[in-house]
DNA sequence: AATTTTCCATAGTGATCGATACGAAACCTG
DNA sequence: CAGGTTTCGTATCGATCACTATGGAAAATT
């Protein structure tokens, strides 16, 4: 906690942390970590360097205090989604239509910054895709634990993999970050997200699938 | 064709052309384009500066190139499964399935080039982003233009929007991508593309569907 | 007011970025 | 062989990268 408001005395700072923070982060959503750079993140913050450093260290400090904004401020529609006392698909249908609306919003940049952030990344900066998978991997285990409780409580069928449910869940949720980019609209990707839906095991308690299903795999002949 | 081998005489080659690029894009698959500095082409393709800048123009001009060769040599299967004569559920499934694979070959980086190559870009590298934007799209639209067929010819229902469709199933690829990029394995991303395709309407003849139902969207309810 | 503490602004650090100048070497045609 | 052409290896180029040294200005403490 370095950076809380406690008064030791010295010359107060001069601009809002959290406003420049956010300039940060949309500059980061837009172009990357790797190829914001300094100058631009100076532009953008309406800072001088020595500002930018004093207050948040380096440039890999600051990516990482603009995740954990993002985190806090844009994509609240999920833990919203995967905490709300409703059933197990009617979750992940708020959690699909949610990111279907939270990457197309109007002014900010399309997609979702866990994956635009960096996807390939220089091998000095490894340990910011890594720390980005690790994001998108925690929602991925966010996902599969609400799967999880929707077996126990016969939402689900007992012979699913929620690990794999939620890889598909996680999956379709990252594809649609990339159709996002490559702009598609807000009707575009909920049209996607209904669609992906279909794919999930149609509700009701717990009946148990006949034969040799495997997973939770559909309707169409498997060849 | 500024390539080819008419022999004018003057110095030949010290290098193969094809090794070269080769080398060049499986570090442009791994790091992405931006991310992939000239100083890593140099070791990895074994070549000088000079080398490489005579035979391939420029760093962009080289990237340009890697994604040619990479169309023609990593994705064949899916100008293959989208032209097999097979079933349109069929051709989906082969597609999916050969991207499961492609996405996660031993040696290769994970994931696919056109995802990995710039989904995030800085200014000067916009051209390169629009570029991979472009095989996206493309992608997208040979996927329509399959639909398109089996709609043509009564595998799918007529009150389907094939671009709605192929929207999801190249969203469904991209998502996979992200995801083998993020350690999923072969069998994992089988299953989530096995999952995906019971999103897709059930194969038989142009059964209209009835009521209000909208696009192709599926089986859980709407809320 | 004196002292301390912190921030601000200017200017510039070494390192790395993509891309080249130069001249010698190696091939073709005559 | 001579003349022309292309690639070779060596040694860089200026621009930009993330980052900081320095010194004075401003506000809180004493």
């Amino acid at each position: 906690m370095e950076n809380s408001n406690k008064a030791r005395g010295g010359r107060p700072r001069a601009f809002d942390l959290e406003q420049a923070l956010d300039a940060a982060m949309h500059l980061f959503w837009e172009h990357g970590y790797e190829a914001t750079s300094l100058a631009m993140l100076r532009e953008a913050m309406g800072l001088t360097p020595p500002q930018i450093y004093n207050a948040f260290t380096d440039k890999e400090t600051l990516f990482r205090k603009a995740l954990m904004r993002y985190h806090e401020t844009e994509i609240g529609f999920a833990l919203e989604a995967l905490s709300a006392p409703v059933s197990t698909g009617e979750a992940i249908r708020c959690l699909l239509i949610g990111a279907a609306e939270a990457y197309s919003r109007p002014g900010k940049p399309g997609g979702c910054l866990f994956v635009s952030g960096a996807l390939a990344a220089s091998p000095q900066a490894q340990a910011i895709a890594d720390e980005l998978r690790t994001y998108r991997k925690a929602s991925e285990a966010a996902i599969a634990a609400r799967l999880a409780k929707g077996k126990a409580e016969g939402d689900l069928p007992d012979n699913l993999s929620v690990e794999d449910l939620a890889r598909y869940v996680a999956g379709v949720m990252n594809g649609m970050s990339i159709q996002a980019r490559d702009g598609a609209s807000v009707e575009d990707l909920r049209v996607l997200a209904q669609t992906a839906l279909a794919a999930l095991p149609a509700e009701g308690q717990n009946r148990g699938a006949s034969s040799k299903e495997r997973s939770h795999a559909g309707t169409l002949p498997r060849g």
